[in-house]
DNA sequence: CCTTAGTGCAACCGAACGGTTGCTGGACAC
DNA sequence: GTGTCCAGCAACCGTTCGGTTGCACTAAGG
């Protein structure tokens, strides 16, 4: 697992979290096509991608002049594996608090 | 399932999940206590655990004229709840290819 | 060739964020 | 009562963030 940085900041966004869910629920798009179902400007949305990418959220697949994103799930492993590990903290605390 | 964009919001900053991180493995604590372990200050403590609140995941109790912070885990399953629906809605898309 | 659609880059703007300092106010301890 | 410790409130500061506009570039398509 590694720095779960980026990756809960990329998720921290709403319109970045649309962006993602839009993705993986209806498939590849473009920069323009995401825009185009979205409240916001193309440069906006074209922020969002570097981020969600930078949190390897999503993948770039050049087509012609398009640039086409796909969503990518496997990090958000990290996000439940964190969850996870704060919970194991928990109950091994309580275990030591019932020990006395 | 409520908003979780407070949750997300929360989980952003890395201080902030140390200060949560370290309320559920070593259990309560009060903002002065929290500051003199961590390399901020008081103040930014504070805010911290308001954000905290606002989340759902921390709780007040008032000891004398302290303020013990404790851990509250449940808001989290939201998380996993999310990251559980992206995970179907991705499994549906896929599901609707393979029928084609 | 010229137009058109899609992208990237850069500058800019206002708001929010993380953090600090300074002050006030209430409980405890002496 | 006085001092001390803990907390809350408010103002302020620099940076980041989400968003926009404008411009240049490139790759089709006629």
């Amino acid at each position: 697992m590694s720095d779960p940085q980026p990756l809960f900041a990329a998720l921290s966004d709403p319109t970045r979290r649309a962006v993602f869910e839009r993705l993986t629920s209806q498939g590849p798009a473009s920069a323009t096509q995401l825009a185009a179902e979205l409240p916001v400007s193309r440069q906006a949305v074209s922020k969002h991608l570097v981020a969600l990418d930078e949190a390897g959220l999503v993948e770039r697949t050049l087509v012609g002049r398009e640039v086409r994103y796909s969503a990518v799930l496997e990090p958000l492993t990290d996000v439940t594996t964190w969850v996870s590990k704060v919970g194991d903290e928990w109950d091994a605390r309580l275990q030591r608090l019932r020990h006395l």
